[in-house]
DNA sequence: TGTTAGCACTCTCTTCTTTCGAGTGCTAAT
DNA sequence: ATTAGCACTCGAAAGAAGAGAGTGCTAACA
């Protein structure tokens, strides 16, 4: 199974080759780069038993070889030259995420499209806040049948709500239930609210006009909106760019695939350890829309228990170095700059681990 | 320049029948419909002054015939069928809309999708704000570093902000700013907070420690933002479903170019007359990418001088009829929804108004 | 004068054949 | 073990032929 080092070489470079020229290779073509001291009729020799070996496959008897799912696996595994940016270009790239992310909110479909502009493909991102809970209730009081509801959450997410009610509301209750709800609303997770603590509050407050109910729902629909995880796709149409996808139902399908979104990265399991890279390659995907294509995705750690995801979606054939140092590096710099402050920018990328589900 | 009834007749059959089948209409086709009562060959020299008259091509000289723009805008004109719904249809899609308002959120890009969805193209929303201003401040004070502010904003959105300061703010200056920014940031827009007032605030607060700038710049962002026109775009990968767009170097230019967003819209003027249709045949647009594209596009009222457009984008063979009585019903809906609630729902497929740059 | 049948003509689309060449697999020599 | 040489394979591109859809035109007809 120990493919000799050659051999290694050789895949390397019918890797490296085909994502560059999305052509099948020769031998011709491998062994002019010239880092292998042997002919082309050599390298057929070994070209013919990593065929045997299931690492590249051949479109037809003439043409040259086009790797597999396993040769890809084994490339990102072992074989790939990881990205080691010089000083500057690291520098240089860190600065680029600094001016974007300057411009751009975190807002999580901002960090979506900002790694679909780094790497050139659709980009999926998401984040899941473990339990977040309300840490302050405010009733503005505008007029008599007007508040603004004021949540601050647990992430230091502040979150708000316009009422207006059809009657009058006084002072006195208002400040009843502003009381109550920060003795009893806060710090419990959305299942905490139940239909009893709603009515005794309501009871507590001597509130005859729903406005406890609206306070309620209020704070249940910000939970559960803040702790759902949605998935924000962007970038689909670049696509569109990719040779394999010039086949418009091809594309089509997974574009929808992507659009009702969401169901690619739960494939990757739990949200992962921070500044982990995870590469799927084709069939190692779960959704029958994704067998031929490859995921790669990172996770960050927005703090305050809060972890995010991203990613990106393309064909089987990709540049997996260079996309998941561009992903790793995001997402280190997003967990810099959310997270706790505990991942260190310099030299990051030396720190990059690649996983995935090895087959062999 | 007044065509005859026949030739009228015989247009209409070529673009309803080319909508439907993507294909060059033969006369052939045309007689057999039987609603006209004459053989082929007088189609077929109808069919050939209809081309002399720039309203029919040829793609070939041995094939059918197929409308030209200035054919689609008579059309959409003059001969096109109103959809008559019946009272059942009408209640149909009313209902429906009605569902799928109460579970979206009205927020605009839903309004998008569900345009989209409805018409199966891809789908622009936008709003814009005629000058919204602050109408009410209020600071919360959260401990001696953190403040939450909150602007009730005059078209009744809230929207806040989360602020932590490195150095401590007693009470008083909080008191002070929130009084402050009351009486002199309300009911001003965007470009009358000059540095002078916010200056002058500064000092009259005894704010040493930043915090009027901060809450200025808040001020600003958010007014600018509110204000601000931006389109949202859902729906692109819609487009592949569509023959003539099979060709993925077309596809992709075209869904980009509505990717980046937010051109297509300005080309139709100025935010329209509620109730309106307006339709865009080909080269009637402006942008250079959607010069073989339609554009039908809605606008609705959502109260508080607050206007907003939905509409679709599609190939410039495409069901206007149909499309632009759905997304007339939608931003009629969308207008009586969140509008003053002058809008009438019943049998408003009769207001329909469509109107366009007409160039005969 | 408007309409229609008939027919030759045109042009695309499909299918079939041929050619070309890239790339392989094998063999024999080193 | 490596390599040069060469016959072989197969797809892609180019050409040829046939089919058919649809037209334009002409001449007859109401």
């Amino acid at each position: 199974m120990a493919l000799s080092e050659r051999k290694k070489k050789i895949l390397a470079a019918v890797v490296d080759e085909y994502i560059k020229t999305a052509e099948p290779v020769s031998s011709k073509a491998i062994a002019e780069t010239g880092s292998l001291g042997c002919s082309s009729a050599t390298i057929r020799n070994e070209l013919a038993e990593l065929v045997a070996l299931g690492y590249l496959e051949q479109p037809h008897t003439s043409a040259g070889r086009v790797p597999t799912p396993a040769g890809y696996r084994l490339y990102v595994n072992e074989l790939m030259q990881r990205q080691k940016l010089s000083v500057e270009e690291s520098e240089e790239l860190n600065r680029k995420l600094n001016e974007r992310l300057a411009v751009m909110d975190t807002a999580i479909s901002d960090i979506g499209k900002l790694a679909s502009q780094l790497t050139n493909y659709p980009a999926l991102a998401l984040t899941s806040n473990a339990s977040v809970t309300v840490r302050r209730f405010d009733l503005i009081y505008v007029d008599a049948n007007t508040f603004i509801i004021v949540a601050l959450l647990s992430n230091n997410d502040v979150k708000n709500k316009y009422v207006h009610l059809p009657v009058s509301a006084d002072r006195s209750l208002v400040q009843k239930l502003s009381t109550l709800f920060n003795a009893s609303f806060t710090g419990i997770t959305e299942d905490k609210i139940t239909s009893a603590l709603i009515s005794a509050t309501e009871r507590a407050a001597d509130d005859t006009i729903g406005l406890t109910a609206v306070i309620a729902a209020f704070c249940i629909e910000t939970l559960s909106e803040v702790n759902s995880v949605t998935a924000y796709v962007t970038g689909e149409n670049r696509l569109l760019s990719q040779p394999e996808f010039r086949d418009p139902d091809k594309a089509h399908k997974l574009m929808s695939y992507l659009s009702n979104g969401g169901y690619v990265f739960p494939e990757t399991g739990a949200m992962q350890d921070v500044e982990e890279v995870r590469v799927l390659i084709g069939p190692e995907n779960v959704a029958e829309e994704l067998k031929d294509s490859s995921v790669i995705v990172a996770s960050y750690d927005a703090g305050d228990n809060t972890k995010g995801l991203i990613g990106i979606v393309g064909p089987t054939r990709m540049d997996y170095s260079a996309i998941a140092t561009k992903l790793g590096m995001l997402a280190a710099g997003l967990s810099k700059r959310l997270g706790g402050g505990e991942a260190p920018p310099e030299g990051m990328h030396n720190k990059l681990i690649i996983k995935g589900d090895d087959r062999s």
